[in-house]
DNA sequence: GTGAAAGCGCTAACAG
DNA sequence: CTGTTAGCGCTTTCAC
């Protein structure tokens, strides 16, 4: 990369403008206490020069950077091509925006990005941290607690030692699985399955948990454990109608593995809902609209988690890493679900 | 957000390993020129103190910044779900990475953000930008110019006049388009029908191009304008039966539009392939290998053109904005495609 | 090879 | 209200 073009700096625009840099710099952010003839001078010098203000000299001077990372782990690869992040990120990126704050995305892909996701906060970039813990072993929250940056985490993070408190944004994930589950029963199924997400994840296991809460006396081989992903809710589908071939219900950890999930059911020559009710979880529109039947299940706003997730980090709510251990307890807001019936169930 | 907590600076370092802060500098840089008492002294200190370089000062006066910017300009809601966009995203992170760089997401959403790009871009975070260009009129282009930050665009630009000179990425989508036309032939079709994407996209435009090199003399009502979404790939396909119900092949822009069309063709008793055949493009994975049948598609390494977008600016191929008048004329990289057959053609 | 000193472009007291 | 003066933390000549 070649050199960018040089600049001018604060002090050409006082030159031409015939005052003083502090006089450019105070109109330059805002005007206040800087008289009329000179307010537009120097406007005009800056607007002829083009000047535009050189962030790294003023973040030196306040300690601020406007600027937020959103740090996704990405230890498989398929995350990424995931629409709920997609979703997140709109909200965050709205929520920043709305906000004059800059979006900065770090992509971690295994241990070795670790450490430069550490230096890259610690080393006076942005004033805050959005985090996608995504899997309860991940030592990544460990190092931005390290790095002493204000951070929201996005669902709620696996650590449930208490020695960090943490905030964070979480759907009711297990109160949304028992009301699926509730929705079942209430439609007469007896014998509900359950395909269940990547469970070193934390929605997973809430997930699982709320089936359990409401189908406490389950067979066990009436749950299969999936991946969040199409293929998983085949694999587990195929399962479940070897060990449960009675099974009249699935309730899904997500759109994916139940879209899976009903394609098997297809190739099987069981017709849902009559033979067997599906409900997944997300309502990601592109699929739960799409499969054959619609499929009903438990909305989550993701868009409005990641434009939360934004708002606590502004408002100060963001944890003070470097005081986490003091607090104790974690400061999680958790969102309300909604069923969305369609055809499946 | 609260303060982040002070960190340790250079004197600090400096202090603790009883040396100046000339050689913390240079050790923290990689050590040339310091003896081996020193070096490991003030290695020492950096480690006991935590140290980390304050990225600001250091750029203030280096005028690096180790940073890439992608820009993405968003004025449908849709462009972000879309998986394309994860893809090329996820190569370039992988290639940024490789070189220690890190990669700043700036996202637009109208009018209203391009002036906070812009002073972004200008403002000094980053040594150059990486830009999807998605739309013919988009003014973005022009302010990344006036940014003048090194530039590489992802997929032709659309402004042909030739008073800009740029550096891109892009797929052979003419060749492509070309292929999979020609492919249909060979099978003994006659009657192919074309959906396109977005004609406000150069690749919609250079894949109707390609389209039309084979079939110069095609019925313009075998033509329909579809806009890359399955919605617009089903609205396409139902006015093409309605015009044209004798056809015998359809080629869509995309996977997303043929998994519409598909769609659109079962409902009306077509048997793909026999009465139809279809073939998109893109080689979405997802998409493309969970239609029923499985696509027939042009294939597009999309990750691998992210890669090479960032390589190419990393190298210094970049085009510095504020030349690009004196050049003229553009200098594009164009990948090739691949035809992958499926069940569908 | 190492340290002293200057200065990157900006903001924030402090005078006037 | 406006200008003057110090630095913010770092790299980089330039002497020693």
């Amino acid at each position: 990369m070649r050199e960018t073009a040089p600049r001018p700096t604060l002090e050409a625009v006082a030159a031409r403008a015939g005052v003083s840099r502090a006089t450019v710099s105070r109109v330059v952010n805002g005007g206040e206490g800087v008289r009329e003839p000179l307010v537009s001078r120097v406007r005009k010098a800056v607007e002829e020069l083009g000047y535009v203000p050189n962030q790294a000299a003023r973040s030196l001077v306040t300690r601020r950077y406007d600027a937020v990372a959103v740090v996704i782990a990405e230890p498989e690869t398929r995350v990424f091509a995931d629409p709920f992040f997609a979703l997140q990120l709109r909200g965050i990126s709205r929520e920043l925006t709305a906000h004059d704050t800059q979006l900065v995305l770090l992509l971690t892909e295994g241990r070795e990005d670790h450490a430069r996701v550490g230096r890259y906060l610690a080393g006076g970039h942005v004033d805050g941290a959005l985090v996608f813990s995504l899997h309860l072993d991940d030592p990544l929250p460990g190092l931005i607690h390290g790095a002493g940056v204000p951070t929201v985490f996005g669902g709620r993070p696996g650590w449930a030692d208490g020695a960090h408190s943490a905030v964070y944004v979480d759907s009711d994930n297990r109160g949304g699985a028992r009301e699926a589950v509730t929705h079942l029963v209430g439609l007469g199924r007896r014998r509900i399955a359950h395909i269940t997400g990547a469970l070193d994840q934390t929605s997973a296991a809430d997930r699982l948990d709320g089936f359990r809460d409401v189908m406490a006396d389950a067979d066990p081989r009436l749950i299969a454990e999936g991946d969040f992903t199409p293929a998983g809710g085949e694999r587990a589908m195929r399962q479940l109608l070897r060990r449960c071939p009675d099974l009249d219900a699935v309730f899904a950890a997500n759109d994916l593995s139940a879209s899976g999930a009903l394609r098997v059911l297809r190739e099987h020559g069981r017709r849902v809902p009559e033979d067997v009710a599906v409900i997944g979880f997300d309502d990601m529109l592109p699929v739960a609209e799409q499969t054959d039947p619609p499929l009903t299940t438990v909305r989550q706003d993701i868009e409005e988690m990641g434009r939360l997730m934004a708002r606590l980090l502004l408002r100060g709510r963001g944890d003070r890493a470097a005081e986490a251990g003091v607090a104790g307890g974690s400061a999680g807001v958790v969102l309300p679900t909604t069923l969305v019936r369609r055809a499946s169930a």
